[in-house]
DNA sequence: CACCAGGCAAGTA
DNA sequence: TACTTGCATGGT
């Protein structure tokens, strides 16, 4: 399996090339992306982070300070905007309390414990707790998300009911712990997914990974 | 028009 | 434990 993993990885690496993830100037900003992007296009993400960003609010004391309606109205974009603006007022407070909105402080603490700490925010589940450990705190933790699921289901190298935990671990038991494989490993079965593995329109026959 | 997008929490049985 | 549903905009 470790070959196997391997083999997948620079099968899609050649045929995509670097995916430059996470796209961001900082790492506050990749967490609220984070956030923002729970089930939603990319697109509709980036108009809401320059919409902060044109405001001069996209910094933790900034949006802390900013009332939650008025949070909702310039995220708009990214769907979901009620409750999203409610999950970065929970993140912020716990950020501001425990870390002083420092990812430096933050980054400091023991990874699972970082991480258990995260999954008890409202609002943070497995994935963007992943997400942040790996893309804003450089941490070497695999990501796992919906793309991971269905292409490893379609390729049978998992059930098609596996949950989070088992593909996590499929992934960390048999790589090298590395932050920058895990970046773009994780990005290029998101671009393989987009591209090919689909729900409708699958293009199997021209995949990377066709007969592998 | 329908369907989907880089999920999560709360409710139900 | 294992489903189901609400959340909501914008692109194809």
């Amino acid at each position: 399996m470790k070959r196997k993993l391997n083999n997948i990885f620079l099968r899609l690496s050649a045929a995509f090339g670097p995916q430059h993830w996470w796209p961001a100037e900082n790492a506050f900003e990749v967490i609220v992306g984070a956030i923002l992007t729970q089930n939603t296009n990319w697109q509709n993400v980036e108009k809401a982070l320059l919409r902060l960003k044109e405001q001069k609010l996209l910094t933790p004391k900034k949006l802390a300070k900013v009332r939650v309606e008025k949070l909702a109205s310039l995220i708009k974009s990214a769907g979901y905007y009620n409750l999203k603006a409610a999950r970065l007022k929970f993140f912020l407070r716990y950020f501001l309390r425990n870390y002083g909105g420092s990812i430096r402080r933050m980054a400091r603490r023991d990874l699972a414990d970082l991480r258990q700490e995260l999954l008890g925010v409202k609002g943070i589940g497995p994935e963007t707790a992943d997400s942040i450990l790996l893309y804003a705190l450089a941490k070497p933790v695999f990501v796992i998300d919906a793309y991971t699921k269905r292409i490893f289901s379609r390729h049978k190298l998992a059930k098609e009911d596996a949950d989070y935990s088992w593909l996590q671990q499929l992934f960390t038991r048999n790589l090298k712990h590395d932050v920058s494989l895990f970046n773009e490993y994780h990005a290029l079965l998101v671009k393989l997914g987009k591209d090919f593995c689909r729900k409708k329109n699958p293009k199997c026959e021209i995949c990377p990974l066709y007969g592998q």
